[in-house]
DNA sequence: TCCTATCGCAACCATCCAGTTGCACGACAC
DNA sequence: GTGTCGTGCAACTGGATGGTTGCGATAGGA
């Protein structure tokens, strides 16, 4: 799956603002989310095919981190295609500060 | 439709990059793509009800132009994610220049 | 007026996808 | 060893969606 693609579900997006927030495991998702386990670990495998996130088993359990670099591929796209990034960038900075 | 959901289709990325170069009509995209003027009509439409272009018609033509601050909400859920977004937009810009 | 080009609406189809249930396997605790 | 917890795999289902065809309406040019 691609990253846009990967970014297009609402639940994935709200899933990889907690993983970005501290690494989790599926089942600890599945607490979080009104959905099994199932569905979270495969929105898990969805995020991990774009590359939005790392792997990492210790034991039984599999803990999930934020891997940010394809967030860059995403930026990159917008500011390309919306034009006038400089002042887009500015902005943006300056809402985030 | 929401933003991300509109831009997870490589075809309407696509369309909105030519709409971004230069505003378009759903014919011309039409000629571009080997899809359907209607199947090009209902990407616009999605695009439209997404906030990502602006129809004017005139005529009987109607032609879409981008509308670029739906794209500023993606970049900042992106560098709101992605966290270290200072780095990153200092990386951004050095990458687009 | 008549022809043509652009557009919108509606029905239909095939595929994809989020979610479920069920089961099996390996790791930890007792 | 036995039970439990976390994970993975497979099959199935309902709904969303990208694509098509067909038709009717309207605007412009000959």
């Amino acid at each position: 799956m691609d990253v846009f693609a990967a970014l297009s579900d609402p639940t994935r997006r709200e899933m990889l603002r907690h993983i970005a927030d501290s690494p989790t495991t599926a089942t600890e998702l599945a607490r979080l989310f009104p959905i099994t386990r199932q569905a979270v670990s495969k929105h898990l495998a969805a995020l991990d095919e774009a590359g939005l996130v790392e792997r990492t088993s210790s034991g039984r359990e599999v803990r999930y981190s934020l891997r940010s670099e394809r967030l860059d591929d995403v930026m990159g796209w917008v500011a390309e295609v919306g034009g006038e990034w400089d002042q887009r960038l500015d902005r943006l900075k300056k809402r985030l500060r």
